[in-house]
DNA sequence: ATATTATATGAATATCTGTTCATATATTTA
DNA sequence: TAAATATATGAACAGATATTCATATAATAT
């Protein structure tokens, strides 16, 4: 065994699955910046309201984004500073390839 | 579009997608302690020699892991430090949640 | 009340992905 | 040389998953 036991590991693997989405990793780039409702979102990343949509639900199920409702709009943003810096920490790797 | 344009945010989803297997996460949590052959990590991490083998691959063309030839063996090892960051800080966000 | 706008969601589909199985390659040992 | 050991890899299969389409729900505006 290494560092952590088998259960641990797979919560990690389920983690980082949520990062591995390129309609999920564009939504989370978008809400870096500020609060934005579903359509705004869709219009921004370039997919579909329902593909967000789905999407969302997702983000939100692992509680990496919160929500709140406003009339018609639902206004996401990131749940927590965690998520920003796992993005960053994606960004750099990147950026030193 | 938000902080990073869509050729980025592709790339780092790639990334995460990696992390984002428990067989890969379990490889990787085991060569955070000492670089190990094929059949001691298949071993370590409960799978077959043919699994790990397919997963080290993707691991190697993702330049996630290294790797040296001694004989029948192939030893394996993290390829550098963000590997290790990238898995502590997933560690770090399940540790909170 | 009706129409419009914003969002959510179930079902169907197509694609992707991880494992297994069989086998190839290469090194070491008897 | 033959057998054993370690690793790699292609094909097939099964399961997961992201998108689309249709539609439901709910709030707002006319």
């Amino acid at each position: 065994m290494g560092l952590l036991n088998d259960d641990k590991t797979i919560d990690i693997a389920e983690l980082f699955k949520i990062f591995g989405d390129s309609t999920r990793i564009k939504i989370i780039n978008v809400l870096l910046e500020k609060e934005l409702c579903v359509c705004d979102i869709a219009e921004l990343v370039g997919a579909s309201q329902s593909a967000v949509s789905h999407q969302l639900r997702i983000l939100k199920a692992s509680k990496l984004v919160k929500f709140r409702k406003d009339g018609c709009c639902t206004y996401y943003s990131l749940a927590d500073s965690h998520v920003k810096k796992i993005f960053e920490l994606g960004c750099e790797h990147i950026n030193e390839m």
